[in-house]
DNA sequence: GTACGTCATTGAGAATTATCAATATATCAA
DNA sequence: TTGATATATTGATAATTCTCAATGACGTAC
């Protein structure tokens, strides 16, 4: 449970410029869609991009910066590390996803540690231009509630699916969801570091390595190409009902 | 992990009476708070107020009525019930939660099972009577806000701390939660079923009645008066820390 | 009071998982 | 390419937890 994962806690970002969110080209799934093109017009704080490579920090728990984040691209995952060194992953957020929204509510500080998983893009916001967008369109406040229904909906998903039946169970859940949210067009997904696995299911990295290489022995987890697999889902699905 | 608690899933409302949540004593806990008192005099559907005894059915995981609910005595637990016998509760909730929520943002059905564990009080409120209100008293879509960020850092704490650990950690933090959240003005608490903790933390019933039978003879859980216990908070907690 | 039902506790053995250690594989820089 | 490093896999054993079974505690109906 106790994973000495002496991973650097570097931030990496580079600026890849500044937003035009009226015009931006996946605005459906974002915090900001169906906002008039011209609500961007005047903000007060401008909204930037940047792209953060693999496994840099977006932001720690515990600390503050008036920024949340909107995903464009890529996969971040929300964790709790705690001072012993243990390291369990709340959640699993990619593109469309809104993070650090806890800001919004009065939090002081963030409350779990933003980590990219792979490279991504994200759109930094300022709380004060949330809330000059919130004071000009009340939508945005239904937006922002979607956002977190939508968490709350994985997270207890995350509680029933990967805190919940035995090591197989839960890492034959994990594929199905990497299939579900993270599979690219030819549904494939990227099979995740063990542990990080092992971290989202609360079980030691060796079991996950032997529940995922025992998948493959079976054939029910295969290799698309370079770090990309795919999954028989229907096989995964019969396991995480009768392990 | 696979529990077959037959309990019978029965309902045994008892009306109150109607709601005037203008003068309602506890809004300043509820999801009304700070609108004014006459945002309730013209309502599409009235809010009324139930009465539920103990292991009554609020309502059913991919049911639909179009009512949410309003907590203002008791406890409820959301439950998740596979059709396997298994059960995972995934939320705790006291006066002041609200729960259906998701209704609000276009779920068709519950996502959860939400039975009464105690004896509840509770205001039933129309969905259309909520988006009235909204539209009237856009403050109210803030609060809705705050009731979804607070259950989400209700279920992130329970992936972080009720589904992560060993046995006894798990079992620790359930009662820490008890006495953080669910004590009364004697700092006591009612001691759940063994089922209801076993479903919680994702671990077996007898695991947990040992546990907490070792707790008793410890001292560190000891009886306040009929079904009420009392925690030694400081000694839970560094057993959450070390097991 | 006794019989019954429900729930909590305890015991013992089986199964699962964690831990520690070794080896294999992949990755990366030179 | 070759090392050097990190990550994944596998093995063996210890520890934990689950499961099944028995017992105890408590309340309720009769």
């Amino acid at each position: 449970m106790t994973n000495d994962s002496a991973q650097a806690l570097c931030t990496n970002a580079k600026w890849i410029g500044r937003a035009h969110c009226g015009k931006c080209h996946i605005r459906q799934l974002m915090l900001f869609s169906d906002l008039p093109e011209n609500a961007f017009d005047h903000l007060l704080q401008p909204i930037d991009q940047f792209t953060y490579p693999p496994g840099s920090v977006i932001y720690q728990a515990d600390t503050h910066k008036p920024f949340i984040y909107s995903i464009r691209r890529g996969m971040v995952k929300l964790a709790h590390l705690a001072q012993d060194g243990s390291n369990r992953i709340v959640r699993l957020l990619g593109p469309g996803a809104a993070v650090g929204l806890e800001l919004l509510d009065g939090a002081e500080n963030y409350h779990h540690t933003a980590i990219a998983i792979t490279e991504v893009d994200l759109c930094k916001i300022p709380v004060p231009t949330i809330r000059q967008l919130e004071d000009n369109h009340p939508a945005l406040c239904m937006h922002v509630g979607r956002q977190l229904q939508e968490q709350l909906n994985l997270a207890d998903q995350w509680i029933v699916a990967l805190s919940t039946g035995t090591a197989r169970q839960r890492v034959a859940q994990l594929l199905l969801v990497l299939d579900e949210f993270f599979a690219d067009e030819n549904d494939a997904f990227i099979l995740l570091s063990r542990e990080d696995m092992a971290a989202m299911t609360g079980i030691a990295v060796e079991t996950v390595s032997r529940m995922i290489a025992d998948f493959k022995r079976q054939k029910l987890l295969y290799r698309h190409r370079e770090n990309y697999y795919m999954c028989n889902v229907a096989a995964l699905e019969q396991i995480t009902r009768l392990d």
